[in-house]
DNA sequence: GTGAAAGCGCTAACAC
DNA sequence: GTGTTAGCGCTTTCAC
């Protein structure tokens, strides 16, 4: 209690105090955090899970997506002295990290309402925030923190249109399931008629599947059906930039593309991407905050929030080359 | 016993674990970790400890330094089943992170080698791995994993020789102390003079500081005497080509630039940043292999790894300019 | 103002 | 093969 220099019922003597404080300096002693932790019934420490099927996510590779999402949770955890944990299998893939005590509180990113992952997160006793799905999604029982999908969409056609561009097509991996890939492709559409142009699934929508056999198809056309195209997002972007290019498209002249998140790795591709940017940082820190208010007990209100999109022009879209 | 299904004296029979398997089940029970972690007082989670004085490093922004290191330390801990986990005040302000039963073992990259820094040190009851050190530094009391920066200064210092640089200046910033930093501006001179290059001091060693005056002073000349600098990180190299680049120098014509670590942010800078590169990812994943060594007891030899660096030629060299 | 005890959930050891 | 106990280090409660 005199090392912990906390209100007590228990008083104690100045002298006695004293006496504590030197003695267990001459001990060299500490408070052991683990038996501490493990007597008050909590750890002080948050856990980040990502959707099932997922690959472990990479700090310095590809798109900084992760670590950006990462920075944001540290920033926020960290501001409230809690620590955040890297586990092994944190994958969705042992659905136990959400019982056996390791964590206080979880964000699950990427999270598809799936009903295996309603099942797993329903078994869960500690609190949980979702990042990029709905409330909705979960029976509003979670809460949630989202990107205006439909906005950031909105941003990218229009600036195609305004360059342009009457011929846009949507790049998708379809076997990553993912709620923010279909609310993208749908906001797409919705934004294609809002501009007065038709959305025809089998020539607009390009799903590259995870062989990128379709990918390669496309961009081995004589002509291509678009002027430019919006991928659901950067990684798959870049990859279509590359590919476009070895397939000795000329770009942006000859096709523009628009990617998705925005993060400093759009400066790594050549040209530099033009990409829809989401508040990934804050989205992270919110994450936690609202984490932790559960934790103490409290609730969310709203239950969803949805955080403002950008877009971010860079090298890889221009007026349309005229062939 | 049983739902552990571990080697034990205690034997029972299938019917009994099976009727215990049943009723876990049914209870839904899960073993809590940190209850069994406290009993066997170990908490199989590693922390990352950066020198003290340092901010905290970011995933996401600037060079891919600390991202790289971590999915290293990520990778090796995963590997065996450990826990990496990121802690508020993990910076060295923290000792008591190295007697509180958090973690079984640390990798402390970047420590300079003061006598607080061993202070601190030698209070650990934890394992340590030193990363970016020498062991000679610390009185070989831990395991030390460094990259061979003699000989990446080396390539470097060669490549600029054999592109013909002959006036090669060092930029640093010294009041960033670093083991590394000082071995990097060493094997410098060490490799000038092997090229027959004298090194004076005061005109070929650069220290920005951390206000960067010095620096834009020395870009500020109406003639540079150097055709060509090193810098001791990538960071820095890219501060100072941007700056370079504001006082209206032609890069790499006027002025060719090296810089070190040679993570894909150097791909981001414009020119690209030509640097020397280490195993930032394979330092990491040895540093927990060394780690989990000693928290299992054995011992590292020999004690300190030399990490071979390699030289990533990018935009931001070419031959000097005659003017 | 001080000292003793109980219990968090776990597992190894021991008695039966 | 089964049941009981002790103790990891901590803090709160209670008795004195």
């Amino acid at each position: 209690m005199v090392l912990n220099n906390r209100e007590s019922t228990v008083r104690v003597s100045p002298e006695t105090a004293e006496r504590i404080r030197q003695t267990a300096q001459q001990l060299g002693y500490r408070v052991n955090v683990l038996a501490r932790n493990f007597r008050d019934r909590h750890t002080r420490t948050i856990g980040v899970l990502n959707g099932r099927g997922m690959a472990r996510p990479t700090f310095a590779k590809g798109p900084r997506y992760f670590a950006t999402l990462m920075d944001g949770i540290v920033e926020g955890a960290f501001r409230r002295d809690y620590s955040v944990t890297l586990c092994p299998k944190l994958l969705g893939e042992n659905p136990e990290m959400g019982v056996d005590g390791r964590f206080d509180g979880l964000v699950w990113y990427s999270v598809s309402p799936t009903d295996e992952n309603r099942e797993v997160l329903s078994r869960f006793s500690i609190p949980i925030v979702i990042v990029h799905a709905h409330a909705s999604d979960f029976g509003y029982r979670y809460p949630a923190i989202i990107a205006n999908n439909r906005h950031g969409l909105g941003l990218a056609v229009e600036h195609l249109f305004e360059l342009g561009h009457r011929r846009i097509g949507f790049v998708i991996e379809g076997d990553a399931l993912n709620v923010e890939s279909l609310e993208r492709l749908e906001a797409f559409k919705h934004h294609l008629s809002e501009h007065g142009l038709t959305f025809d699934k089998d020539r607009d929508l390009i799903d590259v599947h995870a062989n990128r056999e379709e990918m390669h198809r496309y961009l081995s056309a004589t002509e291509l059906p678009h002027t430019a195209v919006i991928v659901h997002a950067d990684g798959l972007a870049s990859e279509f930039v590359v590919a476009a290019q070895k397939h000795r498209w000329k770009l942006p002249d000859e096709l523009s593309v628009v990617g998705f998140d925005s993060t400093d790795f759009c400066n790594e591709t050549s040209p530099a991407l033009t990409s829809i940017s989401q508040p990934l940082f804050d989205i992270g820190g919110l994450a936690v905050e609202r984490l932790l208010k559960l934790i103490d007990g409290q609730t969310c209100d709203p239950l969803e929030l949805t955080l403002p999109c950008g877009l971010d022009i860079r090298g890889s879209t221009t007026i349309p080359h005229r062939g």
